[in-house]
DNA sequence: ATCTTTTTTGCACACGTGTGCAATGTTCAT
DNA sequence: ATGAACATTGCACACGTGTGCAAAAAAGAT
């Protein structure tokens, strides 16, 4: 046994400032009753020890942790990355602290992630990716454990949903194709299934198919620049190419650009109008330009953070919608439409 | 008070199995005695109630709670993600779990996120970015919290600094832009300072001394893309423009790339050459094909995780040295100079 | 100065787990 | 059958903290 871990318990600066335990106890917990001379004493004999609260014994006897468990898959992805930065940022400042689980293996499903999460006595969990099994929701209950689902489309009993406003931005994708005279429409998502993705694929599909308007629809691989790149070779390689691709992420959406121009030779948005959605930072770089959606990071993270915060939210589902800006570059012809 | 929380505890499931609690106990701790018959009852209750092993009250009788900070700002970035996405993943395998300290803001300094996993009693902490003060090594020693230290300059003791080729790879860059036939040397960093970006730099710096050959240097911003637009405006509106330019990050060269494509209207690499560092997702696009250094993130999380895993390793402070290979596309006038 | 109210303090219990140790039970060897 | 060795079990203590409560001290009102 290496270094035999002696940490300072607050018995030391009990012994050291020559006052109780509880003292002690009292001068780290807001809002308990110390006198200022007390807690003068203790301070300094805590600051001269190197005293820290150990917060898992804090945990067990107040059954709070600060404890939020950040659950997904994908972590290294510019939106997802975007996100966990927000949320980390928000829970920090709300004096909470967060853990970080991956879900990327196959024995890391987010039901397993959630047991995790409440064997840390985890005060709640933001699922980020993944959609949690029914039969956990009684467990996460009992155990306290509160459930943020972002972009899931099922609710669980005491559990938040962020959703956005998916639907409509396809629709509006679509309307600002037909509105810069598009007219070969095509439809580039993966086959990842989510529950985002298929609200933007059908409402595309839906919006066009009620104005009569055919659709080329792919969907190939991971939501990734790769599967866009391939996706890009599908719709482009056909003789009566489309003129308009609206891509379900910014990922897919960068790659099939870049098939667009290193494949085929093609012009952005003269030959070929891109929309995205997202609005991942690489859509800003030059190289891209790319017209998309904002993923409201900020209010996503302060939504989440703030309904955690909020006491006299525990009961009942809920649902917190949000909105994705559109945001216009050059991808589209015509430009911005408004 | 909304949902007070009612978890099971192994007295709970003591009572239900017929058995004592602390063969409850002993069923969930690894190596511990008890017989096949008690273990089918205790883990049947178990089970049937839902039972999830309190790991704060197990953290702090058996002093171990597996928990492993990381610690950095800037935490959206593709390299830090990746290295995040890493080191989460084999922590999990080696049955850890991360809390995710953001040093962002202000008032979080590296210090101040030490403190906060000591609080937590983590094992180790894992600083990506940032350094810490010296004066906090004691507390780190004395709370038994091990410092991993990554591109980081200066030892603690007890710590691991996991250490790149920075120097090197820099001087392979200049001999790739000589080879090439570049003559008009240009160097583009940040205002970062960092001990990888000032090696790289350096570095770079000396060699071209070494030989005789003038180098346009150029700092600028932190260490982003729009810091990249910005040096490429800076270093390519001359009258006598280079014709490489060594970017001590990926993401500046991503942005010196843009600005000399769009701003410019130069070719890359017939009118610039252009090297960087990290191996980021991006830097593989088709609209940036650059070469670079590949920042080993699986090498380093393995690193890492295997140190803390190393019980043998825990004195004394140690220096891991790992290679950045080469990654050869077309950013570079004649390719793959091997 | 006396009484009332408020603040402060230390004690002892709780939280939920792991484990040393004595007692008990089981298995193996003679 | 007996003794030795090994496995198992429950008890009681420890870990380090927060807090209810009774007692003491301090502050305010008359």
């Amino acid at each position: 046994m290496p270094g035999r871990k002696i940490s300072v318990s607050a018995k030391d600066v009990a012994a050291r400032a020559g006052v109780s335990r509880a003292a002690v106890s009292r001068t780290f917990t807001p809002g308990a009753s110390v006198s200022q001379e007390t807690r003068s004493k203790v301070l300094e004999a805590a600051e001269a020890l190197g005293y820290q609260v150990n917060h898992l014994a804090r945990g067990l006897t107040s059954q709070k942790t600060g404890i939020v468990a950040l659950i997904g898959a994908d972590l290294a992805t510019p939106y997802r990355s975007e996100l966990i930065r927000v949320l980390t940022e928000r829970l920090q400042a709300s004096g909470r602290v967060a853990i970080l689980i991956n879900t990327d293996r196959s024995d890391s499903t987010v039901d397993v992630a959630l047991q995790q999460a409440i064997r840390y006595r985890a005060e709640a969990a933001v699922v980020l990716s993944g959609m949690p099994e029914r039969s956990i929701s009684e467990l996460c209950h009992r155990n306290g454990l509160r459930l943020v689902l972002i972009n899931r489309d099922d609710a669980h009993t005491g559990s938040v949903q962020i959703r956005l406003n998916d639907a409509e931005a396809a629709r509006v994708a679509l309307a600002s194709f037909l509105r810069a005279g598009c007219r070969r429409l095509a439809l580039a998502s993966s086959q990842a299934g989510t529950p985002s993705l298929l609200d933007r694929e059908n409402s595309f599909l839906a919006e066009a198919e009620k104005r009569g308007l055919p659709v080329l629809c792919e969907r190939l691989g991971p939501t990734s620049y790769e599967s866009g790149l391939a996706l890009g070779e599908r719709l482009l390689v056909r003789a009566e190419r489309p003129d308009a691709v609206f891509c379900t992420t910014d990922l897919l959406a960068c790659g099939v650009m870049d098939a667009a121009r290193h494949r085929f030779a093609l012009s952005i948005p003269d030959d070929l109008s891109v929309i995205g959605f997202d609005d991942i930072e690489q859509a800003s770089w030059n190289a891209y330009e790319l017209t998309t959606f904002r993923q409201p990071v900020e209010e996503i993270g302060a939504a989440a953070v703030d309904w955690l915060s909020d006491r006299d939210a525990a009961d009942g589902s809920r649902i917190i919608h949000l909105t994705a800006p559109m945001s216009w570059r050059k991808s589209v012809r015509g430009g911005n439409g408004k």
